[in-house]
DNA sequence: AGCATAAATGAAAATGATTTTCATTTTCAT
DNA sequence: ATGAAAATGAAAATCATTTTCATTTATGCT
């Protein structure tokens, strides 16, 4: 019978996925591959793309686009939240989405759009600044 | 008196922008250089890119991003809206943001956040992809 | 008109993320 | 142990975007 080469796993999708998961469950290839460095992993920044490539295509991790076009990696799964940001500070606060989360949806469906996704970020200054 | 600086027209603005309207309103900074040159007109990569930041700057148009991470703009209305995007396609349908309106002003002001603002796409595949 | 100043322009170089190449190593059924 | 097929990673290639910097253009003023 013959082997399925398509299911052997690979050696460094664990590795980079953990490495993901202790980030927070959100970073860039880059910053995944400094981080695996820092901490002593030996592994090449093409691998890290590699294994983001198929995790994404596996639907483990979700593929989004900062600002300036950077693609960072998102955990699937992981608990669903958005992000308020000061414009000055820099400073984050993980927020839920609310009524964003069914509007999405509804709109959607409205729409007739499928495999549906959604962004929504508030950006401000904070009390400091 | 002295002459306001800061408002003085830019000659490649409505240049640019006219080219984007031509390109059906929705194009990346590199199709609409090329497009202005192979129509002859002459104008520089680097103040493409910069014309599209300006404009962009007076919410005349709006920044996307391309799958690859590429940006393309996007001729937009006056008024304050989201978009519902194709992944497949990249059919753009303007949207109104209806609770998200008040989601983002609520959660600012529990925060102390002040001179606020939000970005919020949803995105999937259109009935035709 | 002629001068001074500040903005606009664009060619070329720099940047930086992502992909491609390709030679080498690892995996694993037989 | 063998060999086919996949995985790896260093270095080079790509490619959009930004930065630099020297030049040009647009005004305001005299
Ligand atoms: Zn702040
Ligand atoms: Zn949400
Ligand atoms: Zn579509
Ligand atoms: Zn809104």
């Amino acid at each position: 019978m013959a082997y399925c080469w398509e299911h052997r796993l690979s050696r460094s999708n664990p590795r980079v996925l953990n490495t993901l998961e202790r980030a927070g469950g959100f970073a860039s290839a880059q910053e995944i591959y400094r981080l695996m460095q820092r901490e002593g992993e030996s592994i090449g920044l093409t691998t890290v793309y590699r294994s983001l490539q198929s995790l994404a295509s596996e639907k483990i991790v979700d593929i989004l686009r900062r600002d300036d076009g950077e693609a960072i990696f998102r955990l699937c799964g992981g608990a669903h939240h958005h992000h308020l940001v000061c414009k000055g500070c820099g400073d984050t606060v993980e927020i839920e989405g609310g009524e964003v989360e069914k509007w999405a949806k509804v709109i959607a469906e409205e729409y007739g759009f499928r495999d549906v996704g959604h962004t929504a970020e508030i950006f401000g200054l904070c009390e400091k600044c």
